[in-house]
RNA sequence: GGGAGCAUAGCUCAGCUGGGAGAGCAUCUGCCUUACAAGCAGAGGGUCACAGGUUCGAGCCCUGUUGUUCCCACCA
């Protein structure tokens, strides 16, 4: 060999190596290949901004097994990669970092601001795409998008033109969801709703003509400067009387009507409701009913408005605090009761949300909505797991208008006009636009579009559309593959579902992978306010890129939830280190100028073992990964490098090796086979190391990325010569744990006498009994009779260990007695079962098949159990 | 108020369309056996939350109960 690998695998010393070999050669490049079938991944586009943390890490390791995986088994596979503008959260940032400056937006000016906002990103936007590198994600480098590049642009503006020429886009003054800190509105799945200890004020409004009060309650008694009615169900009895009385509002002064509302709930409080349609949907809605202005009290930044200078330019909070005071001296406060209550939250900044009448930019839902419906439910695209279907079908079926403009600069501005002389407004792809009644200049509307409106184009904006005959569009959409986690089907699933159906006529991808949320190791939702993040490049630096995927692929069933525990990885790496070992040994015992091509014709029962149970391994990885159970996958391949392949297999071929010759080199070369087998298997989950060992095994200048990827081969099933050999294993493992059993020390060696119905297959293993068991000598007869010897039973032999000195009949017998009742009690179940009519009659006959030979088995045993019995009763 | 997930070994979790309960870590006993002590060979440890039901057979399917987490929802 040309290498000589270290003792210990270390990470750090191969990845960023094999990393720019990959590049190097090009093989993350996905060819527009007619030969080949397409399969196609965009990756949920990180904040441009952002830094990476263990759900990406999670997320992008998926991925990465399935594209290396499709990637082996001879797909044109794409992984398609980029970044995400991340509208609110990135001006956010720079705002924070000019505030540092002391400047502010408005000192730049639109365009300065959006100078440095570019800068920004080209200073930053490198970031995350280094770090998705480090994981080893073989995305197609060369078609990395941006949402806010030019072709993303482009599609951008064409479905806004599109939607509002069909009417799905339209303006309007409605009821949204404010931020006042971003200053800005919010979708509805941008609002986190959590309960907070408030209060409920108990007031008195009096009527007008002093004929006394009706009392009701508020959480939010600052929004009492806006009230415009107070409203009671016409139902209820207690208030009939009230209903078209004037009352005086309290603090201001303003006749305000009672109303009828069907809205009110007679059951809570007091039956009685303040109305203020400027800052309550509901009141917004009531008010509509019953024509009542609409008066706002606050400014954008939820400051008091200068109408009311007891309280102008207070902020709600500090307004709230003083007029409950002014509401108590004046005798308008009942009293104060404690009570939680749900408040929205903006899930970028987690202020408290305001509820604000404005004129906005909304997407028509309902007939967008439909057919993202209907082609989940006719299996047009599916979920995995599929209970994540419901939450999908809950939102698009309660869904509301989409409020898509955003009073914020870093993004897609909204390509409307309009003429300040005229008011004539126009909608258009192109910069610039003349009004077309008066011949003015027109000004384009200040607001930018929901970063979700760019990223729901995201998997064929990416590919070339609209223009419909650009060539990686017509080969790679629709994609294949989603893969998020279950927070994000509201804000990107479900908008990249209707857009693509109606933008592209065809669903955007066949199956949706969700996977849960990377906890802490107390369960906790990592977060930086808790400061319990655990960044994903420490961990790759201090076990390696690969020990991180496969712990994150491992033990974990998709959808569920995980918990980071550092000791997962470091499993992970030690399993790593055992795979490189086992590399090792095969490599510092290979002949000078040793190759393996293909397997040897003559074949040790041992190695139709190996080969026949890795050629079934092989076939259930890929049903496996067919069906997204990656954790089972890997599951399975961890058992079998480590328990068969290593302890096992690597073993047996020891005393061959020894021998040398003939024997030897067979073993050498299924060695190798199988090694070369595994890591291919292995590869899509720890691409590193695989492709490490590879090029220093295999070392013709093949990469393993590239190879293909190991599939069932009829040829190799053995399942009779697997079957011989599992007899040998069997008594291996009877005599070693007897052996422990009694406290014989491994350095004690002792004769055994095979007594078998299968002498050729036990004089096959001869040698493994020497080396595995312990044994100086092993002789194999049909019939034994050692006296003053441990027995050892299986189900294919009766083993004899004369170990006269330390021999004690008593406990010899109370040991062959205590195997009896465990077989005894294997003859009852499986007995009970093979009479059981009900069994006979319904269950599979491979079933009763298996039952029937483990029955016999057993038999066998009881039989050999029962003479060693008699024979030592005898002494 | 609606919906969903989870409840399995001391801990963290697997368990595919129902066919005698598994892994890693931890514990105990032996081993430095020339690939690996980040290792090897053994061992102990579970009424699969509880109660019913369906079935020849239930950790898995159905019903209910309890505990727990999450999502959704305009009760002022």
């Amino acid at each position: 060999m040309e290498k000589e690998l270290s003792k210990l695998y270390e990470p750090s010393q191969v990845e960023d190596k094999i990393y720019k070999f990959w590049q190097d050669n090009n093989y993350f490049h996905a060819e527009r290949d007619p030969q080949k079938t397409p399969y196609t991944i965009v990756i949920p586009p990180p904040n441009v901004t952002g830094q990476l943390h263990m759900g990406h890490a999670l997320d992008e390791t998926l991925q990465d097994i399935l594209i290396r995986w499709k990637r082996m088994s001879g797909y044109s596979a794409l992984w398609l990669p980029g970044t995400d503008h991340a509208a609110i959260a990135t001006e956010a940032k720079i705002v924070e970092a000019m505030r540092k400056e002391g400047l502010t937006k408005e000192d730049l000016g639109r365009e300065g601001f959006m100078k440095r906002a570019w800068a920004w990103k080209e200073q930053y936007g490198g970031r995350i795409v280094e770090q998705l590198k480090k994981l080893g994600s073989s995305c197609d480098w060369e078609r990395e998008r941006f949402t806010m590049d030019e072709g993303c642009s482009k599609a951008v503006k064409e479905v806004f033109v599109r939607y509002y020429e069909k009417g799905l886009i339209y303006r309007g003054e409605r009821m949204v969801n404010w931020c006042p800190k971003c200053c800005t509105t919010l979708s509805d799945a941008e609002v986190t709703y959590e309960d907070q200890p408030g209060h409920f004020w108990h007031l008195r409004y009096p009527f007008k003509d002093g004929s006394g009060y009706v009392e009701l309650a508020t959480t939010r008694p600052e929004t009492l400067l806006g009230d415009t009615a107070v409203a009671v169900n016409p139902g209820d009895d207690r208030y009939k009387h009230l209903i078209g009385k004037t009352l005086i509002l309290p603090l201001v002064g303003r006749e305000i009507p009672v109303v009828a509302d069907d809205y009110v709930d007679i059951e809570f409080g007091t039956g009685v409701v303040k109305i203020t349609p400027a800052h309550d949907p509901n009141d917004f809605e009531v008010g509509k009913r019953h024509n009542l202005p609409v008066i706002n009290v606050m400014t954008d930044d939820a400051k008091i408005v200068d109408d009311y200078p007891d309280y102008a330019g207070m902020d709600r909070y500090e307004a709230r605090k003083k007029i409950v005071e002014d509401l108590d001296k004046g005798g308008f406060l009942v009293k104060t009761e404690d009570h939680d209550h749900n408040v929205g939250t903006c899930y970028r900044c987690g202020t408290t949300v305001e509820p604000k009448v404005s004129t906005q930019w909304f997407v028509k839902m309902k007939p967008l909505a439909q057919p993202a419906i209907d082609a989940v439910k006719n299996g047009e695209t599916k979920f995995v797991p599929e209970r994540f279907e419901k939450i999908y079908f809950h939102w698009l079926e309660n869904i509301r208008d989409w409020c898509i403009s955003r009073q914020i600069w870093w993004g897609h501005q909204i390509p409307a006009f309009y003429c300040d002389d005229c008011g004539e407004m126009v909608v258009t792809k192109e910069d610039s636009a003349v009004c077309p009644k008066c011949g003015k200049p027109m000004r384009q509307d200040p607001d930018t579009l929901d970063t979700w409106f760019s990223s729901a184009l995201w998997p064929f904006s990416t590919l070339g559309w609209p223009d419909e005959n650009a060539e990686d569009y017509k080969y790679f959409y629709p994609t294949n593959t989603l893969v998020t986690g279950y927070d994000i089907i509201p804000f990107w699933v479900m908008r990249m579902m209707f857009s693509g159906i109606e933008c592209t006529g065809r669903v955007p991808f066949d199956t949706v992978l969700i996977h849960g949320l990377v906890r802490d190791s107390q369960g906790r939702k990592m977060s930086k306010s808790l400061g319990n993040g655990i960044d994903p490049l420490e961990i790759i630096d201090k076990y390696g890129a690969d020990a991180l995927r496969f712990m994150l692929a491992t033990g974990n069933a998709p959808g569920n939830d995980m918990r980071f525990i550092e000791e997962k990885v470091k499993a992970s790496r030690n399993f790593a280190n055992k795979i490189w070992n086992a590399a090792r040994f095969i490599m510092m015992n290979l002949p000078d100028g040793f190759k393996a091509e293909s397997l040897p014709e003559n074949l040790a029962v041992e190695d139709k073992w190996i080969v026949s149970k890795f050629n079934t391994l092989a076939k259930e990885i890929n049903q496996n990964l067919e069906a997204f159970e990656l954790g089972v996958a890997v599951q399975k391949l961890y058992d079998f490098i480590w328990d068969v392949y290593c302890d096992w297999y690597i073993e047996l071929t020891k005393p061959r090796i020894q021998a040398g010759g003939e024997t030897a080199l067979t073993a050498q070369k299924v060695l190798v086979w199988v090694m070369k087998g595994m890591l291919k298997l292995l590869h899509p989950f720890m691409p590193y190391i695989t492709e490490e060992i590879w090029q220093a095994l295999v070392n013709d200048g093949s990469a393993i990325i590239v190879s293909d990827f190991p599939v069932y081969d009829e040829k190799l099933s053995f399942s009779e010569d697997e079957a011989e050999f599992e007899r040998i294993i069997a008594a291996i493992k009877g005599i070693r744990a007897t052996r422990s059993d009694m406290n014989v020390p491994p350095s004690v060696k002792a004769k055994v006498y095979i007594e078998t119905a299968y002498p050729q297959v036990f004089e096959a293993g001869k040698m493994f009994f020497e080396r595995l068991a312990s044994a100086s000598q092993v002789d194999i007869s049909d019939k034994w009779d050692i006296p003053d010897s441990v027995t050892v039973v299986t189900y294919a032999a009766r083993i004899f260990i004369p170990l006269s000195d330390i021999i004690d009949i008593e406990k010899e017998l109370a040991r062959l007695n205590k195997e009896k009742k465990a077989v005894q009690k294997d003859l009852d179940f499986l007995g009970g079962k093979l009479n059981n009519q009900g069994f006979l009659a319904k269950a599979p006959e491979k079933l009763i098949e298996a039952e029937k030979e483990k029955l016999a088995k057993a038999q066998e045993k009881m039989a050999k159990i029962e003479e060693s019995i008699a024979a030592l009763g005898k002494r």
